[in-house]
DNA sequence: TTGAAAGCGCTAACAG
DNA sequence: CTGTTAGCGCTTTCAA
């Protein structure tokens, strides 16, 4: 790139606009901003000035003098997934329309453990509001924000205090298992997470809860040997499935947390030879786009809207705006397709027989 | 949520480092800043107040009295896409190390067109430089862009005179569509987009090109009723696929331009009840983790690397490194799946018989 | 090697 | 309704 610095144009300032307009610079300063006392002819000599000039406000000058950055950050484990994305997507329409700059911040996760947010991340007068997704963040560290003046809104994980968002998700983990045991299901697994992960254990938590709630409000008992872990990934789903056909005595039916880790499922069943739903059904949460793909029946989530609806109460908050800081579910519809039937009519009439011999899953066919 | 700013602690300023170190502003600047002409002992001290006062430079005064954001805006087309979050994993990633932020930004796209980048973005001095993703910018953005000082890169697209990568996308066309006549397709169709996209035309034009170079190597003429459009979404490449099957002699194979159209080629196959590969190979481009879970053959790139690439290439010129603004191809590779097989007998034995009556495709099966 | 002081461009009292 | 002016907190000559 050649250093062509001197055929930069030079933008205008807010003084070039004012001696156009032949009024003062906080004259246009208000006019400009909709602030009220400013004779209507006035204003909109500022604004044709302005226009003519091609002029706005140097956002760095604004934000000294105001002490908003008019941003918001927001915090995901990662970038580059689905739901993250989706996030961003909400986050980023509602910003963009308020006119505040959408920031993101890739905080990581993992055992090794996160960047914390406080200190290093250095979000302090960078961002005005943060929307922090699927983290648990410490008490510690969302009172340091919160002592910073920083808002938060959080999605997913809840943190108390503060405005959250997402979806009821002991209510997903019911309304998946009550669509397996309708079904005939007796024999649930269920593909989730107890690792260390970013969700710190709260979402597939509750997940697995409404699991149990549906289980035992049918007479079932769960079975902890039906659990396995899936870390939210595709391969993680695909070993978990692994691990689940592996047990004494194999599920019938399999509720993934999330698409992701359904879908892995779903390969590693295909690689078994394992027929899919004849042999056992699965069931994912989210619909993404890969779901009606693959066929996958699933509860339906729209994390767009999660986001969205986090900008949305961050920016009413700084406008002055006040807010509630409690929790939003949205709703969560079951989306049946094609992974989910009647469980094989072996199973079926096992289900009397609690000690029928267990089904060879060695992937023969 | 109370407003008990009141509680709020007060960030330390310079002055605050600076009286606690005993030098003035200016070397606190200095210091933390790893200028010259500190004296070691000084740096040292000044470091050691920063610390304990958890002092950080306002970004605001900083970018104000330097001129310069350290911020670098992502224009995506749209920010839920795969491709786009890769692309800004990879530049979140960089600019993180680097000290820079990363806004997104949306510019959506359209037949409605997208939002101009000029004007109305009001980029100017909110971010130091641009990753533009998948854009085709008129050449009076560019100028108007690099006029107001601003670094450009882009992916995908490229613009002239500014650093770009991405893929040599006529190679990627060829690349697919040599591994569909291996296999001894001779009659293959092609999924892509010719809608004025967010990629004005040159993504998807590189890539048929490749396809039609590949295709009269074999000594094939492209028959342009082997072309449908896919608008690069899964819907689309449904269509595509419809619309392929329903051609006076449809193909045996099928190169989409993407993953995903390539998935919902393979969906609608599916509900056509057309063998895949038995009766269509279908390859696509990405590799994105649900070409894996559906056994797609596909060609491989590195999006994240992409993006990581463009922000490297950024922030070295605005260090004052001198980049280089030529184009950079990162390497792909073929991933044979499973949807990609020999075609079917029939057609191979048709192969001398181009007047073959052509298959039924209706959807009965 | 360090300090003093003049901005960077805007906003927000405070006057008028 | 409009203008004057004092900052906002930092960087950067220019002197010392």
């Amino acid at each position: 790139m050649d250093d062509d610095d001197a055929t930069r144009t030079r933008r205008a300032t807010i003084e070039d606009v004012a001696a156009a307009a032949e009024v003062s610079v906080a004259t246009v300063s208000r006019a400009l901003r909709d602030l009220p006392n400013v004779a209507p002819s006035t204003r909109e000599r500022v604004r044709q000035a302005a226009v003519s000039l091609d002029y706005a406000a140097h956002p760095a000058a604004a934000r000294l003098a105001t002490g908003r950055s008019r941003a918001i950050g927001v915090l995901v484990p990662f970038v580059n997934s689905w739901y993250c994305a989706e996030v961003m997507a909400g986050v980023e329409a509602i910003c963009a329309e308020a006119g505040y700059d959408t920031i993101v911040i890739a905080v990581g996760t993992g055992a090794d453990g996160r960047r914390r947010i406080d200190g290093s991340l250095r979000l302090h007068r960078k961002v005005d509001a943060i929307v922090s997704v699927d983290l648990a963040l410490d008490p510690d560290e969302v009172a340091e924000l919160h002592a910073s003046g920083l808002g938060i809104a959080s999605i997913g994980t809840d943190h108390a205090g503060h405005p959250s968002t997402g979806v009821d998700d002991r209510a997903v983990g019911r309304l998946a298992t009550e669509h397996l045991l309708r079904l005939g299901h007796r024999r649930i697994g269920i593909i989730g997470d107890r690792t260390n992960s970013v969700y710190a254990f709260v979402v597939p938590e509750q997940r697995r809860q409404g699991h149990e709630d549906a289980l035992r409000a049918a007479g079932i008992e769960p079975d902890p040997e039906l659990f396995a872990d899936g870390s939210f990934t595709i391969e993680g789903g695909a070993d978990g499935f692994d691990q689940l056909m592996r047990s004494h005595e194999p599920p019938t039916a399999i509720f993934a947390l999330d698409d992701a880790m359904a879908s892995g499922a779903l390969r590693r069943a295909r690689e078994l030879g394992i027929a899919i739903p004849d042999e056992v059904s699965i069931i994912g949460v989210d619909d993404q786009p890969i779901a009606d793909v693959l066929g996958l029946t699933t509860v339906r989530q729209d994390v767009a809207e999660h986001g969205a609806r986090a900008a949305r109460v961050l920016i009413d908050q700084l406008a002055g705006l006040t807010v509630d800081a409690g929790r939003v579910d949205a709703p969560v519809t079951l989306v049946e397709r094609r992974t989910t039937a009647q469980p094989p009519a072996a199973a079926r009439s096992e289900s009397s027989t609690p000690l029928a011999p267990k089904r060879n899953v060695s992937g023969a066919r």
